[in-house]
DNA sequence: CTGAAAGCGCTTACAG
DNA sequence: CTGAAAGCGCTTACAG
C-alpha cells in the first residue's frame, strides 16, 4: 500500500496524492508542494498494475510486424516505438513471420495482455484473425490492407507514385524497354507493386512485355534467379526495376557475375530504400517507401481512435523515388563496346 | 469480477477457479472438468494486471539493445522474444541508440513498468545506469561487460576464437602481410575486438604494423575510409580484416571503385555474419557472433536468476569463422597481372 | 479543496 | 478437496 505511505508523509489522503500523480487540477499549492515532497523523498513510483486494474487502460500498445529480419522493418518500428516513449506509452512487438497462424497468436496475446491498441503493419491479414481484436474493444490500425479498408483505419501506400516517377526518371535517360521482377502474387504486397507498375507503364504509353516479367521470392536469392531470367532474354530490356531491394540487390550480384555493367549496360531500379540499398555497388536507385511515416500515421490513428474521435479518413501516403547509381542514360544497342564515361553522381540526391 | 462468473457458472469458489487457471495440483477430475468447462463456455481470460497486482510477477521481460537499425540486432531480439513467447512471457523492447543517457531511461521506464527481469544488450553500459535495477530488485543480464562481470551475470564473447581461426585460414592461404580495420577505441566492443586481433596475431608469430591499422566508425562509410587508407600503403597488406561486416562492406566497395581485385589482389574477411555479409558479391568471409545464443544465454540466466537458483559462472560464447567469397590464395606480387582462375566455393560452407 | 470508502480482478493463507 | 475472506495498490464517485 505504498501510496498509503506517500499520503501518512504528507498529511493528507491517497486520494489527493492520486490526484496530484494525476495532474488534476485544483490541489492547493500547499498540499500540492507537500505531496510532491514526499513523493520525491520517498522515491514513490506508482504501480501501473495497480492503475492498470482500476482505470481499464494500460498505456501498453502492441505493434505486429511481419519480419524482424527483414530490413524494412526497423525503421519502422524504431519510428512506432519512439512516438510511444514520448507520450508514457510502452509497446510489446512481435512478429509473424508471415505466418497467417502466428498473426492469431499474436493478436490473441496482445488482447490478453489487454494492450490498449494494437497496429497490424504486416502484408498478410486474415479478418477472421481481426474479429477477436474487434470483439475484445481493442483498437487496430492496419497498413495497406486494401480489402478492409471500410472496417479498419488503415495506412495506404500509393505504389504507383513512385514507379510514375521512376518511369519518368528512366525514360528521361533513353529507356523504352523496361522489365520487371515480380514478387510472389499471392502476397498482397507484391501484388499491389505489380498492378502500379502496369498501370504507370500505362500512363507512359508503354506495354510490358510478358517474357520481360520475372518473378522471384522478395529476397536476394530470388533477384539472382529472376534476373538471370531476364538477362537471357532478346531483345533484353535496358531497364529493370524490382518489387523491393533485396531482388534489386540479387539482380546485381548477377548483373556483375554475367559482367554486365550497371548502369552502362542496364539500369537497375529498387523499391523500399532499405540501409542495403546505399551500401550495394553501384548504390541502388530506389523507390523510398515512407515507412517512419507509416508508423506515425498509425500511431495517430490508434490515439484518435483511443480519444474517441472519429477517424476523418484513411491516410495515403506517396513513396519518392531516390536516385542513385544504378541508373544511367540508355547508350544504344552498342553500348556493350564503348567504354562510356563513368557518370558521377551525388548519392541520396532525390529526385523532385 | 470475471472470475466470479466462472466460479458461478461451475458452481465453485473463485478460489478453485484459481486453482484450475494455474494448474494446481489436487482438484477433483470431476471438478477440473467442470471449471474448464465454464471457462471454455465463456470464452474466459485472466485479467494479468489483477494478477501482477496479486502476485507480485509480470511475466513481463525488458530487453534493451543499442540500435535497432543496426543489422545486427534483429536475430538476437528474435530469438530472445521466441523464447519469452514459449514460456508466456512478454518483452518489452527498445533501444538506446548508443546514448548512455537513453540507457538510464529505458532502465527505468522498464523498472516503473514492474518487468520482471532486464537484459542489456548495449556495447556501452555506465554501472551507475544499472544500480537502479538493483535497488528495485530487477534482475539483469549484461553482454561482454568485462568490467561488470563479477557483479551481473554476463554472456560473454571470446573474440579471440574468431580471429584466431579467421587467421589460420589466412595463412593457410598463404597471407602473412594482415591489416586491420578497427572501431572507435572509445567502444568497448571495438576495443575488444583490436585486443583479440592483436592476440591472435601474436600467436601466429606475426606483428601487427602501426599504418596496416585504420579506424572507421563501425559502418559503411568508416570502412570505405579506412580502405582507401589501407590501399595506399606501400607495401600494401594482402589481407584485411574489419572490425564488423558494415566496415567489409564499405571497404569492398572502395576495393572495387579502385579496381582491386577481392578476392584475387586482396583477401577481406569482416565479424558479425549480418545478413548482408553473404548479400554483397564477392559473399563476405566474415566472423560469426552467436548472437542467438547470447540471447538464448541471457534469457536462461534470467529464468534462473527469478526462480532464485545461483548461476554457476558467466557464459562464455565463441564465434566462429564462416567462409564465403572474399578470402582467396595470396598470388604472389605480380598477383596483379595474372589472370588467375576465378576461385569458386560454396555460399555459407563452414570452416571446422 | 479534501477525505472515507468502495471496488477493479485476481491469489493465497487459513480453516474445515 | 474446497470455500470464505483478506488484500495487492491504485482511482473515483460521493460527500462535505
Amino acid at each position: 500500500m505504498d501510496i498509503l505511505q506517500v499520503a501518512k508523509r504528507a498529511n493528507v489522503s491517497t486520494a489527493t496524492v492520486s490526484r496530484v500523480l494525476n495532474g488534476f487540477p485544483g490541489v492547493r499549492p500547499k498540499t500540492l508542494a507537500r505531496v510532491r515532497r514526499a513523493i520525491e523523498d520517498l522515491n514513490y513510483v506508482p504501480n501501473p498494475n495497480a492503475r492498470s486494474l482500476r482505470v481499464g487502460r494500460t498505456r501498453l500498445f502492441g505493434l505486429i510486424v511481419s519480419d524482424v529480419n527483414n530490413p524494412f522493418f526497423p525503421e519502422l518500428i524504431d519510428a512506432f516505438e519512439s512516438l510511444a516513449v514520448a507520450q508514457g506509452i510502452e509497446v510489446i512487438f512481435t512478429h509473424t513471420n508471415y505466418d497467417p497462424v502466428r498473426l492469431d497468436n499474436c493478436l490473441r496475446r496482445m488482447i490478453e495482455r489487454s494492450v490498449d491498441a494494437i497496429a497490424v503493419m504486416t502484408s498478410e491479414i486474415e479478418e477472421e484473425s481481426l474479429r477477436q481484436a474487434a470483439k475484445a474493444g481493442v483498437p487496430v490500425v492496419l497498413m495497406n490492407q486494401h480489402k478492409l479498408v471500410g472496417r479498419y483505419p488503415t495506412v495506404l501506400v500509393e505504389y504507383a507514385t513512385g514507379f510514375r516517377e521512376a518511369l519518368d526518371h528512366l525514360l528521361a535517360l533513353g529507356h523504352r524497354d523496361i522489365g520487371f521482377i515480380a514478387g510472389p502474387q499471392s502476397l498482397n504486397s507484391a501484388r499491389g507493386r505489380m498492378d502500379a507498375f502496369k498501370t504507370a507503364l500505362k500512363t507512359h504509353g508503354l506495354r510490358l512485355r510478358a517474357e520481360w516479367v520475372a518473378t522471384g521470392d522478395m529476397r536476394v536469392e530470388g533477384g539472382r534467379a529472376a534476373m538471370e531470367k531476364l538477362l537471357n532474354c532478346r531483345p533484353r530490356p535496358t531497364a529493370i526495376l524490382a518489387s523491393n531491394d533485396l531482388m534489386a540487390v540479387g539482380a546485381l550480384q548477377t548483373a556483375h557475375q554475367a559482367r554486365v555493367g550497371v548502369p552502362k549496360e542496364l539500369s537497375l531500379i529498387g523499391f523500399d530504400d532499405v540501409p542495403i540499398a546505399s551500401m550495394v555497388h553501384p548504390a541502388l536507385t530506389t523507390i523510398r517507401h515512407p515507412r517512419r511515416e507509416v508508423a506515425a500515421r498509425a500511431f495517430a490513428a490508434l490515439q484518435q481512435v483511443l480519444r474517441g474521435e472519429a477517424l476523418a479518413s484513411n491516410v495515403i501516403l506517396h513513396p519518392h523515388l531516390v536516385v542513385r547509381e544504378s541508373t544511367g542514360p540508355f547508350l544504344g544497342k552498342k553500348s556493350k563496346s564503348l567504354h562510356s564515361k563513368r557518370l558521377t553522381r551525388n548519392r541520396d540526391q532525390k529526385q523532385s
